[in-house]
RNA sequence: GGCCCGUUGGUCAAGGGGUUAAGACACCUCCCUUUCACGGAGGUAACAGGGGUUCGAAUCCCCUACGGGUCACCA
């Protein structure tokens, strides 16, 4: 057993639940029940103008539906609340007071406008963009020129030169930067509002952060944050980044990609599985050593291990989630699957808004008739589609098996026996027996006796069980599609 | 551009000095099935390239190429 973590998942309330952030917080939650530790979710929204009220909501809604819970957090507070940074704008201030005190923080009066401009000639110039420091040695009287002006200063940390920087990442092992690429950077901004890289490392200690799991895009601010431990005296988390998940052109993900469905909350609305989605992302990045790879949440939690995580980056393989959910769905409980795919069919016109119990029985047989074919529950509107249509619309391999010449002969002896028969009537069992009969009648058997009764009554070469198609498919349909090709 | 990270079949992904280089998805073949699926059994197929180190390199080192991250008063 590995010694207890407390770990937390820390997003910006800006949108959705993106399939990053749920691992994230995912392989966090892990790390938390397998150790016997603390997960928690703290918001961090420090940027006012990029804050999306419902956001925070989103995120804790997404998390929940994929059976991720959490310790601490915004909705059940925690002895370290408040939970977001807003809210914990007095705790950072003594910290920035340290610092400036200790003379490893400095004011300064440089407008956005001119580090705009300084960048853009250091670009041009193909210089890498970094903070000249122009205000690091700002005399006395300088300082109290631009305040007389009336200019705010925002805070900048003082980088050491000549520094190496070199800690142990739980996934990347031995990671070290030379403080002479760091430029200083601003820990808050002229309101006193702290920025990110310092917000986070004082969240992180005072709430007792052992160990921060987080992506990849926060590797190259660690040293940044290693550096502010240290200015202030105090001992860093252990620190683990996960690669990046890329699409399947190995290209990063970006929120326009259409390849990938990126939210959580749209596999929610598609009728995907939360524990399929659950394994899935838990395998980005990820590997037990075994060959299996469908795990329950418990097994998950029980072979977690950060060694295992992979430095490479993660391929988001879409074909592999849909096997994945079909796999979780064939094993599912009609009714949960029916339940999930109810709202699409009624979505899409094919079901009455309100099931009476003859047209609920009749539902559930066609979600049963397809629940091994169904990637996701919505898939039921597409796959079923034939059921519901006016006229049979046929593939070239369908007008290619009606034009076998014995096709005639037996829809003409499969329609004599059903045509009498009521809707009642017309079971499982007697299509069955019926099908049989035609054999006799009419010599065709096998393919030859199946394919034109299956072609003629749904259009199509491939599908499920006859006798249970053609059971739902119920008499009207049945007569009418088989008159139509006769005549 | 500087710094940092990565590169194993068509795809995902194990293995981290000696292996017949796992497994999964997809594909193909066969079995089961009077159709269609499901299921089962097989099969094709990989260490980015070049140099080293070593008796021996997918594994360690260097270079190149490619991909990515970051250099914000965003997180």
């Amino acid at each position: 057993m590995t010694r207890a973590v407390r770990v937390r998942y820390a997003p910006s309330p800006t949108g959705h639940l993106h399939i990053g952030g749920a691992r994230t917080a995912l392989f966090n939650y892990l790390m938390a029940r397998k150790s016997g530790g603390q997960f928690i979710i703290r918001f961090e929204d420090t940027d006012q103008s990029r804050h999306v009220e419902k956001a925070i909501d989103n995120q804790l809604d997404g998390l929940k539906w994929l059976g991720v819970d959490w310790d601490e957090s915004v909705d059940i507070g925690g002895p370290y609340a408040p939970y977001r940074q807003m809210e914990r704008l007095g705790l950072y201030q003594p910290f920035v007071d340290r610092l400036l005190a200790d003379g490893n923080a400095y004011p300064c009066y440089c407008s956005e406008d001119d580090l705009e401009q300084e960048r853009a000639k250091q670009e041009a110039a193909g210089e890498m963009p970094r903070y000249s420091g122009r205000c690091r040695h700002l005399t006395a009287e300088e300082r109290a020129k631009f305040e007389a002006e009336g200019r705010k200063p925002s805070t900048r940390f003082k980088v050491p030169a000549g520094a190496m920087i070199r800690f142990t990442d739980r996934v990347r092992e031995e990671v070290e930067f030379e403080s002479d690429g760091i430029g200083d950077f601003i820990i808050a901004r002229p309101d006193g509002v702290p920025t990110y890289n310092f917000a986070v490392i004082l969240d992180d200690h005072l709430m007792d952060i052992s160990l921060v799991i987080r992506g990849e895009e926060h590797l190259s601010n660690t040293p940044r944050q290693i550096l502010l431990y240290q200015a202030l005296g105090l001992t860093p988390p252990e620190f683990a980044h996960l690669s990046i998940i890329l699409n399947q052109d190995r290209k990063k993900m970006s929120k326009r990609d259409e390849s990938i469905i990126q939210f959580i909350q749209q596999y929610e609305e598609l009728g995907y599985l939360p524990e399929a989605v659950l394994n899935f992302i838990a395998l980005l990045g990820w590997s037990p050593g075994g060959e299996e790879e469908i795990f329950t949440k418990e097994a998950i939690i029980e072979q977690f291990d950060l060694s295992r995580v992979s430095k490479s980056p993660a391929v988001f393989d879409t074909d592999k989630l849909k096997w994945m959910n079909n796999h979780y769905v064939k094993k599912a409980d009609l009714g949960r699957i029916t339940a999930l795919a109810v709202p699409h069919l009624q979505r899409a016109g094919r079901v009455p808004a309100e099931l009476d119990a003859a047209a609920q029985g009749w539902v559930t047989s066609l979600v049963g008739l397809y629940q091994e074919q169904m990637n996701c529950a919505s898939e039921i509107v597409e796959l079923s589609e034939m059921f519901f249509t006016e006229t049979v619309v046929f593939d070239e391999e369908a007008e290619a098996v009606l034009r076998e010449e014995t096709v005639p002969t037996v829809l003409s002896a499969f329609l004599k026996l059903v045509g009498p028969l009521s809707d009642a009537e017309l079971s499982v069992e007697t299509i069955q027996q019926s099908l049989k009969q035609v054999q006799k009648d009419t010599g065709a058997k096998g393919k030859a006796l199946f394919m034109p009764i299956r072609v003629a009554l749904t259009g199509q070469t491939h599908g499920r069980d006859l006798n249970q198609t053609i059971h739902l498919l119920g008499k009207t349909k049945i007569v009418d599609r088989l008159n139509r090709l006769l005549s």
